[in-house]
RNA sequence: GCCGCAGUAGUCUAGCCCGGUCUAGGAUGGGGGCCUGUCGAGCCCCUGACCCGGGUUCAAAUCCCGGCUGCGGCGCCA
């Protein structure tokens, strides 16, 4: 290894002792005979001294912003410097010059545009913003897996090359595969309802695309979705499986991360367990209340959102029982109230985060429901077959990750938390 | 895809309305110099830009038209 420690293992009681870093040059301040180098490591910014005295003073003469260094040199407990604690160095090596001047300003002095920002994205991510926005999202998905291994969930993969859509609506990227036509899944919707039809509870966490117009802070053409099912239940019951993935990660996310939090001048919401359920007619009703012309069977779009969130006054909040019609075939209607369906969105200020439902799980409902989408059951019926075998009551959700993390970051858009996003005009790097 | 706004050094920004004073200002970065306790280090010198094409005009960064690119809102969706 090229180090003994972390820059924030480096404590004012090693005093005395030998260390060896490694990272990167986030700043050089030079004195003329004395150079205070800021070294960045994953765990954080460090000071470095290079006296005039050091062998290594004319190798620092070489530094540049951003270039890779190890530091061997020995701690000294000082007052003066930063957190009271700087490292003497030794023994300096350049790894990794980097050109200057840099594209991007990673020390922040100098705020980019999102464009030049996402061009130049390897540098955005050493920023100390994204750095903190990937640590949220780590643990992020780990509680999200954490949760679903605790009600009894396994973890699956479902091919990502389909022979078809799944639902119509989304626009498929057609791949050619082996000289046939193939494209890429939009979602693992119904490879997961079969795999709950075998070992129940199912999660997965995988890309999805969709070829979509769409071309806002909240679309990506690839994104993350995390999806579950589970059989043997209803939509009540993976909507508490939703609450309790957001007030565990809500409450990870807080109890480890409130440094990145500050980083990103980000407060958390607060939610309440139930986490307020409104029905779509509660919801028109509520907007026609407010003065909006929404009649039942219209959508509720941003707009209304909005106007739901000034209203209910919460930041979170499920509508369930949307009309059937505007739900995908998979989707069950309301015993004795065929008109609505068992499903709900779970609604971030105006952002849908998750969306779900209970599922049909007879072959005559399922088919009836494709046609009356105007879809055809014979291109369904890899799906469909199984359907004669004992496929149980079940229902499940799809959460979109990048939307999630919105939440999370307080970050702006969809793009900014995608490593590397994907949109309708950007496909490098 | 529609509507609105915008494109000035590597990066960010002033100037644009009211054309000439712009030889385009500032910050940050980069190069050079001074400086042994910096904390966005400081000081001095230097470096580097008007998105592309057409038009109006004696004169265009500035006004007009077209294109490209980006941002915001909306639609579609997670």
């Amino acid at each position: 290894m090229l180090r003994t420690h972390f820059i924030q293992d480096v404590t004012p009681d090693l005093d005395g002792k030998e260390v060896v870093l490694a990272g990167w040059v986030h700043n050089v301040r030079d004195l003329g005979g004395k150079k205070f180098i800021l070294l960045r490591d994953k765990s954080g910014i460090g000071q470095v001294v290079v006296d005039k005295s050091s062998p290594s003073f004319e190798v620092a003469r070489e530094l540049s912003q951003e270039s890779a260094i190890q530091v061997k040199g020995t701690v000294k407990a000082d007052r003066r410097a930063p957190n009271g604690v700087e490292v003497s160095c030794n023994e300096l090596r350049i790894l990794s010059k980097a050109k200057a001047p840099l594209p991007l300003d990673v020390s922040d002095k100098v705020k980019a545009d999102i464009e030049v920002r996402l061009k130049e994205r390897l540098l955005d991510l050493r920023r100390q913003e994204m750095q903190a926005m990937i640590r949220i999202q780590s643990t992020a998905v780990r509680t999200f897996r954490d949760t679903l291994y605790k009600h009894g969930f396994y973890e699956i993969f479902t091919p990502k090359i389909i022979a078809t859509g799944t639902e119509g609506g989304a626009q498929l990227f057609p791949v050619i595969y082996f000289g046939k036509e193939a494209f890429l899944a939009q979602s693992p919707q119904l490879y997961k309802e079969l795999l709950a039809g075998a070992v129940e509870r199912v999660f997965e966490v995988a890309p999805a695309w969709r070829a979509e117009e769409s071309d806002t802070p909240y679309h990506l053409a690839e994104f993350i979705s995390m999806d579950v099912e589970m059989a043997f239940a209803d939509y009540n019951d993976v909507m508490n499986i939703v609450e309790d993935v957001i007030a565990n990660v809500l409450d990870n996310v807080a109890k480890n991360h409130q440094n990145d939090l500050a980083i990103l001048n980000h407060r958390l919401p607060s939610i309440t367990r139930p986490i307020k359920r409104v029905t779509y007619r509660e919801a028109i009703q509520i907007l026609q209340s407010q003065g909006l012309p929404t009649k039942f069977g219209d959508d509720i779009g941003t707009p209304e959102s909005r106007v739901l969130n000034k209203v209910l006054e919460q930041d979170l909040y499920f509508i369930t029982d949307w009309p059937a019609e505007a739900r995908p075939f998979y989707t069950k209607r309301k015993e004795g109230n065929p008109e609505i369906s068992e499903s709900f969105d779970l609604v971030y200020r105006w952002l849908e985060l998750v969306s779900g439902s209970s599922r049909n799980h007879t072959r005559e409902v399922l088919e009836k429901e494709l046609r009356a989408r105007g879809l055809n059951p014979i291109n369904f019926e890899f799906f469909l077959k199984w359907f004669d075998y004992g496929i149980p009551p079940h229902a499940g959700f799809g959460m979109g990750l990048q939307r999630f993390m919105l939440m999370l970051t307080g970050l702006q858009s969809v793009k900014e938390v995608s490593l590397f996003p994907r949109d309708k005009k950007r496909l490098v790097p």
